[in-house]
DNA sequence: TGCTACTTGCTTGTCGTCAACAAGTAAGAT
DNA sequence: ATCTTACTTGTTGACGACAAGCAAGTAGCA
């Protein structure tokens, strides 16, 4: 249609292959996501992103190897976006502040880019299948963001705001599970879930549950 | 291979009609949930599952129409196995005590029946995606669920043993989003997750967390 | 600067597989 | 004997994957 791609202009300045490339994989992921919210990742073809990034039918294939490649690179590049929230909103808190500005972060995510959140939940659900390409990508970010979590858990033990008998890990994988969860379910029938009223309840539920006993009770 | 296909006795006594298409229906479910385990849904063909369950490559496709509609039923079935542990184990409880009592009975379950588990997970992550012809399905179970727990919830406040000042959806959402994003962690990464003792950390949270004040404290 | 050899980005042709459907056969019902 | 239902086999179109080829960029050399 056009005569440059990715609509760039660079009808004076030709591009480097690198350029070249950078551009058509973006315009290619980026397709990938809008096709995915719109039909999904089993109705999505590769010859379908290929042609609406301004490419041929054969070019996903060509360079991610196979579809299962190329949601690979979608999960990792959304999730580059999405650790950006985090690191931002969460910045150099620790304990039970660090858990509820995380949650503040994924909010905001949630809001700012919807079908960024929602395409990675989509990919996330798809590693649940057996022998899926990009299982390990799931796998290695959900156990990174159980260590950070847990860390501020020990963090929050270590400065006295958390009580001693919780178990950083087991509290990590609820949180992350709480997170992961909710995601799904928004996904599946946005509706009927208040992010807001649940992300405020579920801070008071956290400070309530692990603040450090002042005084009074048991074991 | 065999004379019989879903490897019953029947030669001597011809079957009904109806009793045919049941014990095939229930081999070919029963093939789909091997399968689902072994290569996940993508992988999974209908002619392979037809044929695994002593049957034509063709059957499956027959009798349930499409892939969609074969994981629609494995869905259905699976579903209704946890139910009745679900129903099992709460019993007539209500409050704070029905929502541990849920949470021992999924417990059972994943240790029961864990093949039975990680399908009906794989198969609600498939339900994630735009267009899925059994997401309904999934949003109709995920909204059930969540109404029976907003009802444990309410009469809860009802009878006192909750505060009053929480949201029964809200809570609702959030123990149902718990109880999935455990599964899936457990699901794509068996040996991180130690059900048993995030069970026992989440029962005393939901105590600490839901228990109508006693005398003290705030709003 | 122009010419040539090489590399990399991208396209088109092709094959095997699979879901879906249609037409046919066999087994139970009336 | 006829009809209905269970099941099988033939076929088609779509898609993922690959391979061969074309075109655009790069580097060496005069």
């Amino acid at each position: 249609m056009s005569t440059s791609p990715a609509g760039t202009a660079c009808a004076t300045q030709p591009l480097t292959q690198a350029e070249r490339s950078a551009i058509s994989d973006r315009a290619m992921i980026d397709a990938a996501i809008d096709l995915i919210l719109e039909r999904g990742t089993d109705k999505t073809t590769l010859a379908a992103i290929g042609e609406k990034a301004g490419y041929s039918r054969g070019l996903a294939t060509y360079r991610f190897g196979s579809k299962a490649g190329l949601f690979d690179a979608v999960c990792k590049s959304i999730s580059r976006r999405w650790l950006e929230y985090l690191k931002q909103g969460v910045g150099e808190k620790t304990g039970v502040e660090a858990m509820c500005a995380a949650l503040d972060a994924f909010l905001k995510f949630v809001t700012d880019a919807p079908r960024d959140a929602r395409v990675l939940q989509i990919l996330y659900c798809g590693a649940a299948s057996p022998l899926s390409e990009y299982r390990t990508t799931s796998v290695n970010i959900h156990s990174k963001q159980q260590e950070d979590v847990a860390r501020w858990v020990r963090d929050g033990i270590a400065n006295g705001t958390i009580r001693r008998d919780v178990d950083p890990k087991a509290i990590a994988a609820q949180y992350i599970a709480y997170i992961g969860g909710m995601n799904y379910l928004w996904v599946i029938n946005p509706d009927s879930i208040d992010f807001r009223r649940a992300n405020e309840d579920m801070k008071r539920q956290l400070r309530v549950a692990l603040a450090a006993d002042t005084g009074s009770s048991s074991t």
